[in-house]
DNA sequence: GACTCACTAGGACACATGTCCTATGATTGA
DNA sequence: TCAATCATAGGACATGTGTCCTAGTGAGTC
């Protein structure tokens, strides 16, 4: 129909649903509605809806790669290449509002659920952690860095649930200019730094 | 038995079982084999699984009432008081690195699971905001009191996801401990304002 | 002793859900 | 053309769940 397999068509349903109504809270009905296809022929492509989250998380997982390495190549400057990050909150200011950060309440909810994915959930923390690390070591905070990409993930996370609670996006935006001023004292501390990769 | 009536214990494990659980994925048997009562017998006290989580929301708004009240009591200066919230993440470390913020993520889950109670839950975020931002006040940022205190609510919310996440204690520590710094720089550029209530 | 009333136990009921099975149509390759 | 494989539809099944109903218990009262 729109060139996408059955099986892709379900994982982008998959991954919507369970970002807009939560995983445990999405049923195969749901999904086959969603996909217009029959709730039985569901099991010819997934054995079982851990299987499917398992594929929406892999979904996930190489979007974030997609992203992060388009940020990489759009972005010389390290610091550019943060500020990319953080301003993820205000590209996708109406769906944060709407349901919070997709990989935060993910995590959130398997948590809760005691589900054996939660790991790998996790992982999707861990690559933005690691990458935001990588940028602060180009900067020169060899030794903070990890320190500086946690400040900078809960950061996104702390305004991702109150921009989804209380709806506001002057919040947001604030928070986010907040954020670049801090960005900035931190060059300026390190600015005789100027070898970038 | 322990003084408690058969209601006050199904809403205290009603709280206790959504906070580690989740409302949705903690059923009517969950609770009632908690409290060691007949899952029949339930509908004599609440007509219907969502006026438990009324009853539970309502618990929990009046336990942060008191909360407040008492940090209001035992420190004199706004800034301390500011201190003991922030402190929770100290204070409930474990509970936060198993389940995550109690709020936070109920909010969170109410909000995709599209229910009505939502609203109320939110309201414990407001209250902490309300008394946060009436501290700032105090501290003399009129201007920006409420700001502030979404500021420090956005940060609590983050370290409270990450800590959930990685399972990090030391980061929280480290965290509260900027967060410490960053008060104290709020009170050096007013520290001619040394009128409190 | 009879009565009331708060409280409890146990099960019935309808419904949704994840899973599985079988039959049928569509596509492909020799 | 025909057989084999892919893909799909539809329904069966067991289970868990929220909800409801009815019978029973036990303490207190007249």
């Amino acid at each position: 129909m729109n060139g996408k397999t059955t099986r892709e068509q379900i994982i982008e349903a998959a991954d919507r649903l369970f970002y807009q109504q939560g995983f445990e809270h999405t049923s195969f009905a749901d999904i086959s509605q969603a996909v217009n296809i029959s709730r039985g022929n569901f099991y010819y492509h997934f054995k079982s809806k851990d299987e499917i989250l398992d594929a929406v998380i892999k979904l996930r997982f190489l979007r974030t790669q997609t992203l992060l390495n388009t940020w990489e190549k759009h972005n010389q400057h390290p610091l550019e290449r943060i500020r990319s990050f953080v301003n993820i909150l205000i590209m996708n200011q109406n769906k944060i509002i709407s349901y919070g950060c997709p990989v935060g309440t993910l995590c959130s909810e398997l948590n809760k659920l005691n589900h054996s994915a939660e790991a790998d959930a996790n992982k999707l923390f861990d690559l933005f952690r690691q990458w935001l690390g990588q940028q602060f070591i180009l900067l020169g905070h060899v030794d903070t860095a990890d320190e500086l990409a946690l400040h900078v993930l809960a950061f996104s996370q702390g305004v991702a649930t109150l921009a989804n609670a209380f709806s506001d996006e002057i919040f947001v935006q604030r928070e986010v200019n907040n954020m670049g001023k801090w960005l900035d004292s931190l060059t300026i501390e390190t600015q005789h730094n100027h070898i970038f990769v």
